[in-house]
DNA sequence: TTGGAATGTCAACAACACTGACATATGCTG
DNA sequence: CAGCATATGTCAGTGTTGTTGACATTCCAA
């Protein structure tokens, strides 16, 4: 694009598209583009007592209803005692709902509540708005291209989680 | 790829692409991929007295070597207050030298030291190099892609601080 | 020259991550 | 059953990074 040739031109031998330069643009376009993603759930969650801790775990309890604490933990990536503290203002604000386990009782499967999957829609509705405007100005194989990158920069495990939630919608 | 069709046979009337589960994968996509877009450097400044704020200002003065607290404010999109916070631990530390305008005497122009252009190097050889590893796996036209996505999620403030930063370069 | 705007600094506070220590309940294994 | 491991929850303390509010300095224009 800056050299005026097309990128696809230069595939194979030519790797210009792994300069430094260029590097360097991939860093700080995902800088700005993670504001971006993160700024319209952030605006809805500064109105209340919340935060984007709170938007994550909704969003993956959503994603997989009755996951463990533990499950949502590795998922996360942040420490119990960090999510914990989450976890207690949504159950006590009835957004979540935490169900002793069946088979193993030292387990607690979490369910959003009829209120946390309003919230969560409400959330997931902002942030679903804006990537599918990116998506729909870039088109369909730039959205392929952005996945693909996207999932090669990820650690194994979260790849692994990754992929493992992929699978599971639809 | 899930439908095992290519994405490029449904571009134009066919909007596959598009469904709120292909978003849904997009926006866990982005939260997985930061994770590992940050997690190299994080690692080097867990060590030191400095953590991801400290990144940021680094690498925008090195990127813009005499730019001014102001100019800096508005790219990483943070107050004066939280900026200066970092700044100062950083001018103390020698890393960051601050010179009084010569035009304006209101402003600080901004530079790294030796020692600061050292540690913006280091972090950003290890981004750099988790960055290339995955533009190498995805190839060049998943990379256009990548950037194209990326552009059309940012705000648009955010989208001119980016193209106005990638034109100076090079 | 005086008041407003721009710039930068200091102080206090909130959100959210971390570590460490410990309690409780349960599951598993010898 | 005894003893160890696992899953969860909690308390206390700390660090980074964001916020607001108050204020000093400097510049510019009426």
């Amino acid at each position: 694009m800056a050299d005026g040739r097309s990128t696809t031109a230069q595939s194979g031998e030519n790797l210009l598209f792994l300069t430094d330069e260029q590097l360097r643009q991939g860093i700080e376009a995902m800088f700005f583009a993670y504001r971006g993603f993160t700024a319209d759930p952030d605006r809805i969650l500064a109105d209340m007592a919340y935060g984007r801790a709170h938007h994550r775990a909704v969003h993956f309890i959503n994603r997989a209803p009755g996951t463990t604490v533990n499950n949502l933990l590795n998922i996360l990536g942040v420490t119990k005692q960090s999510l914990n503290r989450v976890l207690r203002t949504l159950i006590e604000d009835g957004l979540v709902e935490s169900k002793v386990g069946k088979l193993d009782k030292r387990e607690r499967h979490l369910f959003l509540t009829e209120e946390g999957q309003a919230l969560e829609q409400k959330l997931s509705d902002a942030q679903r708005a804006r990537m599918r405007m990116a998506f729909r100005d870039a088109g369909p194989d730039a959205v392929a291209g952005f996945r693909q990158v996207l999932e090669a920069m990820m650690d194994r495990e979260m790849r692994y989680a990754y992929t493992r939630l992929r699978d599971s919608g639809t």
